[in-house]
Formats: C-alpha cells, sequence, structure tokens
DNA sequence: GTCTATATGAGAATGAATATCACTTTCGAT
DNA sequence: ATCGAAAGTGATATTCATTCTCATATAGAC
C-alpha cells in the first residue's frame, strides 16, 4: 500500500537537492524504505531486504545510507536503547507529528497521530530558554493482540 | 542540595520490600545517586563516583545493580541511542511526571515536570486498545547556555 | 570523456552492556 | 550467634549494534 514510485522519486529529488549522490544502493535502500512504510524495520532488516534487491551491497553501506538520509530528514531513526534502531521513510502525507507506541510484549511498533505537543513547547521555551527543535513522545505498554494472547490473567489493576 | 541520607534510607527500605538484597556496593551506588540528583549519569560516571567510596566494585557490579534498582522503581534509566543510558534516582518528591529537555549542544539534561500526559494517555487506550504502562516525552534542542554561547548567527528559521 | 570528491565493500575496531564462573556474602531459619 | 541456600560480586570474556579504515569504484560537474 502506498505510492512506492512516487516516494522513491520525490526522495531521490530531495536527495539531489541536499547534495547527495543517487547511487543504485541508496535507491535500493529507499526502495525498500518505500515498501516497508509501518513496519518500522531495523538496519538489519533493511539491509537483508536490500540485499535481494542488490546483491552485494555491504550493511555498512547501508547505514551509511540511512544515516545520510536521515540527516537531510528523507528518514526519521527510532532509537530504541538496546536492540538497536529503527527506521522509516518519513512519506509526504503523514507528517512529521506522529507518536510511538512500543509493545513490551511483541515489539511491534505502531502510530498515534497527535498535534497536542505544539502548545506545551512553546510553554517550555518561554519558562526555560530552552529552544526545541525536536521531540520524542513514546508510550510503552502492551497491543490489543498481546493483551489478547494474555486473556485469563488479571484484568484490573489498581 | 537534598537530604542524601533520607534518599538512600528509604531506598534500602524499597530494596528490602522487593527481597533485594542491601549489600555495601549497592549501598554505595545508591549513595553516590541520592548525591547526584539532578545529574544524569552514565554508569561508568557512577563506576568512578563508587569507586571512591567503595575502591574495587567492578563495573559490572554498577550495571547489575542499576538494574535491579530500576526493575523496582528505584531508579529510572534514560535510553540514549549511542553514548549510553543515564540514570536517576526516583526521589520522594519530584513524582514521576517528569519529562527531558536533553541539548544536542552540550548534552547536559534537564527536566521539565508536567502532568499533560494522562488524558492524552486514555484517549489512546480507547482509540487503539493498547494498554499503556509508562511513557517517555523528550525535547531536544539547544539549552539557554548554548544559545547564549551561539549568540551573532542566525536567530530566526523558517 | 576527464577529473575529483564522494560512495562502496570487506572486515577490523569500538563501546556499551551482558554473560560466565568461581568465590563470597546476605539474611531467614534454626 | 550460626548455618546454609540463594543471591551478589569481581574479573574478564563475549555479544551485538554501529562505526571506522582503506583500497577501489563511481557519480556528476566540467
Amino acid at each position: 500500500m502506498g505510492d512506492v514510485k512516487r516516494e522513491v522519486a520525490r526522495a531521490i529529488n530531495l536527495m539531489s537537492d541536499n547534495d547527495l549522490r543517487v547511487t543504485p544502493e541508496r535507491e535500493a535502500v529507499l526502495e525498500v524504505l518505500a515498501e516497508n512504510i509501518g513496519a518500522h524495520p531495523s538496519a538489519e532488516d533493511i539491509y537483508l531486504a536490500t540485499m535481494e534487491r542488490h546483491p552485494g551491497i555491504g550493511l555498512a553501506t547501508v547505514y551509511r545510507t540511512l544515516d545520510a538520509l536521515e540527516r537531510v530528514g528523507i528518514v526519521s531513526k527510532l532509537e530504541l536503547g538496546a536492540s538497536g534502531s529503527r527506521y522509516e521513510l518519513n512519506t509526504d502525507v503523514g507528517g512529521h507529528f506522529h507518536h510511538h507506541l512500543i509493545c513490551i510484549g511483541c515489539g511491534r511498533i505502531t502510530e498515534f497521530n497527535q498535534d497536542l505537543l505544539e502548545h506545551l513547547e512553546k510553554e517550555i521555551e518561554d519558562s526555560t530558554g530552552f529552544q526545541i527543535t525536536d521531540h520524542s513522545l513514546r508510550f510503552y505498554g502492551y497491543c490489543a493482540k498481546c493483551r489478547e494472547a494474555a486473556k485469563g490473567g488479571e484484568t484490573s489493576r489498581s
């Protein structure tokens, strides 16, 4: 789902605009990212998927590509302590104001759209002098599936 | 600032309550944590400071202690992708509803108290079926000091 | 096509965090 | 107070994600 070609073309334009060279390796990575929107793949996941499309690509190149794409805003990196980071293509639609719901049962990551933080950021800047350039809001807990799977246990909790 | 002895005593009680053994090593780590509230030290920082109080302690013990203390809620671990995690004693006062302002200039971490998320959590649980057990809200940007130091550059940004 | 800065692949290196294992200590039961 | 099983410790090896190194290859401006 989603227009893979369109997203890749858009990303390639952004690369040129930012003086990043467009190489076959980077295109392959972009295609993988565009085909996996919402999946939040790890660098390893992306590496393995890119291998099928561009055999011989090195893991280091995947990391370098993701890093370069992140620096110019084409991808977002979601840093999860241990267990490595996850990456996602910043789609045209969708905007940047989504936060993550991270299931501590199965590890699945889903998204939640919300703009509420704008107001809070202004309040923080005024009261602390801290100039905010980015934020990260995550919720940890159990997704519907994992709750289902755990049925039979205690349902209420004080 | 802050009552180190009181915080350590409180933490030790919590340890007993949670079947964690109270060892000299753990007490030393707790003292270091209580003396560094607000400093957000890394495991290495804590290790070095604890060494002065309890020479011979191993780095692994510091990690194990921090991990054990986190599991029972005595300390909070702030995971920062690379550059390792930071730790903080959960003080009696202060509560758990503070978020972090992380300066990408100097790395300093400060706090911001806010309760706004309660309402949002309920909304998410109702609309997605995701049962939230914890959350993490961080703001990245430049602290007042770093902004000061950078004076003279561009002030506005589209 | 030429040229030069940039990208790539392979594998070594890094660094935070964890595992291993023999030894020691805590703390409840006696 | 002492005993003993369970838990904790120190030293160090190990893991694993990520980055670095360096020789080679290629993109893209001219």
